[in-house]
DNA sequence: CTTGTTGCAAATATTTTGCACCCAT
DNA sequence: ATGGGTGCAAAATATTTGCAACAAG
């Protein structure tokens, strides 16, 4: 669960305090997905002084090595997350930006029965929902709104 | 299936000429899949004299026109598709890009059995599958290449 | 005629890269 | 000691925007 200097070692990359500061970002975070500029904001507020190539370039580097997971939930934006091992899709809300995470043994089926009809061989998908919450804050918000353009 | 300047002044915008090319160029290209790019190359190779801006700013109208859907296959590129009003999902060759479209309605159901399990209302989705032609071109490519390595 | 549209060039946003200095191993 | 790693600034990529000239309704 805790990346250690030997692990980054054994994969080749030098424990350096940038990269331990990172992964531990990453191991700690309420936000499981962030931003290049999210971790850079962080490490920086943290106290730490570190430049934003930097940080792309372990970013990059710890995706290459699988130690994070990269995706795009919105155009123009990569966001990352810890590498768990256990294949899973996102929902994400349009409000809030909140990210909860999914697996769906009979999608994944559908995806590879689909794809073999077709003549393709599946290596990789993206699968990503994008709605609002329909509790808490977001949906105070959307009942609001609703009602004041049903009144409009 | 053929949109008409008329189609376009209905929708508020004037029947220009890089409009109905755009427009066209979409309704008759081999290629459904298009970036502004290719649109770019594809209209300046068929003699017209046409600026990348006004293939970004059109592309950009006609998505919220309805009149094209907008996908991010790969990050930081957009492509474009006639809007037939038929969702459907895709799948992509990583090697020579086709492109096939899918449309499965259990994997729809599921999407949003989860999601209202998870106390979100899906407005939106993206699901693209990635893979290699298992006949083809791509295939031979790729009988080559395994071969190659399992000798080495 | 009047307002929307175009082409160009400059601006943006995100990410990548060249380079001199620095630090894990 | 030495080769990889870092920070900074400049470059690269895809896209957007300001503006003056222009064309559709």
């Amino acid at each position: 669960m805790t990346t250690t200097p030997q692990d980054l070692n054994d994969r080749g990359l030098k424990a350096t305090l940038p990269r331990l500061q990172i992964i531990r970002l990453f191991e700690t975070s309420r936000d499981s997905h962030m931003t290049a500029e999210d971790v850079y904001r962080r490490l920086k507020d943290g106290g730490l002084d570190i430049g934003l190539a930097t940080i792309y370039r372990v970013l990059t580097q710890f995706e290459q090595a699988g130690l994070l997971l990269r995706h795009h939930f919105e155009p123009d934006k990569a966001v990352y997350e810890i590498n768990r091992g256990h294949h899973h899709d996102h929902i994400v809300c349009l409000h809030c930006g909140k990210v909860e995470e999914f697996f769906d043994a009979g999608i994944e089926k559908r995806q590879n029965e689909i794809a073999q009809g077709k003549n393709f061989e599946v290596v990789d998908h993206t699968l990503c929902l994008y709605g609002y919450c329909t509790t808490g804050a977001c949906a105070e918000r959307r009942r609001a709104e609703a009602e004041e353009s049903g009144e409009g």
